[in-house]
DNA sequence: GTATGACCAAAAATGCATATCTGGTCAAAT
DNA sequence: ATTTGACCAGATATGCATTTTTGGTCATAC
């Protein structure tokens, strides 16, 4: 989880990161002082301003971190499995991440408690994207034979945004004696999608998994860690 | 919309209720004063304190006023439908008569800004007692033979309280340009549903109806005006 | 070259006295 | 028998002075 191939913190900065992110996920962003950061990390305050530039600063790498870390697993995962390919594992696997990941849980739900002032700023922008980019991939799954051909992508990418956001959010609802179990859901959930809109044969399967790849390289691409906030370059 | 079958409430009853309505879905629970409804709805205060014990009464009369309108709409649109017993279209028309009606969307989405504290005091309840009237409602729809055999009723209410939700708020983040037309997406979803889980030969079709009628009597009995809480019984 | 924690200004919380508002009542008017 | 609106007590909002907290800095120590 911590210093996987694509987390560029050192071990220090992961610490920070690891007590930032306990703190946050208890008391939430706002109740969440620096100082308590750097008393549970085991430095002093001014240490953490040697790595960010501020609050704001450290928990935007904070975040950058946590995606990676789910993105992983979730991709390990797709790489690994059978169902690797179909279109509609993706969605099993990366809402079967999500169920044990609390922090991204909490970003994905925008959950004020977690999020708190910070989410005011950002807002609706994570669902947004989420949203366009699930339609610019499911137009690249059509047009690879993945994503049947007569079902509109756009319609697909809403009807999954929603599938999902809903799953979590009336998990928190519903007590769990009276829900089925979540994962057991997923599942169904994902196989429906499957019958419904994926393409059952051989080259599709490759062809998602190829699709897959894809995106995720250029989303590497558009989230170097340049964008990531350690301002001192650490080596000029 | 006012004086239906089965609005109980006399006409200033209901003329109060409709400024209380108005005034709620604009100003919130919270920011709308008895004052300002007695004003809205040409009567004086004293006399909105002889048709309910207090504001949390007034406001729950509406809210079942509200949810009656609803459920009729409902059921005739499902009566007059060519596809009205078919098992997921009883959702379609659930979901796009909310599309249409302001106060039950506030109420099934538990908006905050407009149910402010007295949602507080019901909060989750809304949606669990939906959830669980799901899981009757398809547990009948099964033995009836209107929900394909191998389906799990429970996975499948799960499933579809879930959709609902998310379609609803997925849509209030998602800018209207960039999301599909809504109405589009669950007639889509219902298929979808349909084709998943429904079975559909004709006698199916005719048990759907025969339920959804035997359902919507128990709820009439469930909730008859003794409820509703007009404390002096008007005619002793 | 690193790391620290006392220190600072700005913001937020607290306490408190005063003013306003609001749900609910009831004597009086119709 | 109805309906009203002035009236009330409790809750909420406002203004303000004081205290505490918190993000961020930097002279000093290692």
């Amino acid at each position: 989880m911590t210093g996987d191939n694509n987390n560029p913190n050192t071990e220090r900065e992961n610490r920070i990161l690891d007590a930032a992110s306990s703190l946050v996920l208890h008391y939430g962003y706002d109740k969440t002082t620096v100082s308590d950061i750097a008393h549970q990390a085991r430095v002093s305050k001014g240490a953490i301003y040697l790595h960010w530039k501020s609050k704001d600063e450290l928990f935007q790498a904070l975040i950058w971190r946590e995606v990676w870390s789910y993105a992983e697993t979730w991709i390990s995962q797709l790489e690994a499995a059978p169902d690797g390919g179909s279109l509609f594992s993706m969605y099993k696997y990366s809402l079967a991440g999500l169920h044990a990941h609390p922090f991204m849980r909490a970003l994905f739900t925008r959950d004020r408690r977690i999020l708190g002032d910070f989410l005011t700023r950002q807002e609706a922008e994570l669902i947004r994207q989420k949203f366009i980019m699930g339609k610019d991939f499911l137009r690249l799954m059509q047009q690879a034979g993945a994503l049947r051909e007569d079902a509109d992508p756009d319609v697909v990418a809403y009807l999954m945004s929603s599938i999902a956001y809903g799953l979590v959010k009336v998990d928190e609802i519903v007590s769990p004696d009276e829900a089925p179990d979540f994962l057991r859901v997923i599942e169904e959930t994902a196989d429906m999608l499957n019958r419904a809109y994926g393409t059952p044969d051989e080259a599709s399967q490759a062809a998602g998994k190829q699709i897959i790849r894809q995106v995720t390289e250029a989303a590497k691409m558009q989230f170097t860690p340049s964008q990531q906030s350690n301002h001192e370059q650490k080596k000029e």
